[in-house]
DNA sequence: ATGATATGTAAGAAGAAGCTTACGAATTGG
DNA sequence: CCAATTCGTAAGCTTCTTCTTACATATCAT
């Protein structure tokens, strides 16, 4: 997957799981796993009326730093979109990492992944 | 994958991920990977040696709630092994929630299982 | 029995994380 | 040009995490 200094890996690692260990940041992830052309700022803020819109900010910004969105200007908004990079390494940390554990797990992950495949 | 009442999912997801969140039970967790019969937290614990035993007990705690470990007394020790239930609720909840954004990615990510399983 | 070992939990201190209000920069529309 | 919109960040407060020390329980060895 994505090459990545050895002495940076666990720090990533440190962002990625962060990033998900908050459950506003999850459900922007969730929003926007329903956006694929993205949102604005605004428009993700306006999701969570007990939240003000710098708290969304900021938590945006932990997700761009994780790597699980992006963000593109477009006139005076900011569209963030679900990125792949933040995904794929949660997963290279999950498999990397756990890969002696995982040795037998994988043929049911595979047999799961062929499952949800054919729907 | 394990059925579990809905209004419980975001609870044990909050549960799940926060015990990732932390670089110390990542570590754990690692550790415990290459060990099949489990440890005794003693030793667990002499594996952090800037850390105090009780703090590596709390530690476990939260590994066991989330389901990532199981607990076994044997004698006066309590042995800590590894569990597949924690794992698979990350799964769950990641491939659940995701479904949307992951059409698409579901077959790299079985290219890369096969990959991993052909070594 | 008694001392040593293994363990978990409670209480409190130190640090990190999350939220709000206030602010400044950039862009649009009239 | 000027008011309105969109946005990010800083400062400060509050709450949650994480750590340590202190303590209580259970098991083993002699």
């Amino acid at each position: 997957m994505t090459p990545r200094p050895r002495h940076d890996a666990e720090q990533h690692a440190d962002l990625v799981f962060k990033a998900l260990s908050d459950p506003t940041r999850r459900a922007l992830v969730e929003i926007l796993s329903h956006q694929p052309d993205g949102m604005p700022a605004v428009r993700l803020a306006a999701q969570f009326p007990n939240m003000s819109r710098p708290a969304v900010a900021q938590h945006l910004r932990m997700l761009a730093d994780a790597g699980f969105v992006t963000v593109s200007p477009r006139g005076r908004e900011r569209i963030y979109r679900l990125s792949r990079e933040g995904f794929e390494s949660a997963y290279e940390v999950w498999f990397g990492r756990f890969e002696a554990f995982w040795k037998g797990k994988l043929q049911d992950l595979k047999r799961f992944v062929e499952d949800a495949d054919n729907t």
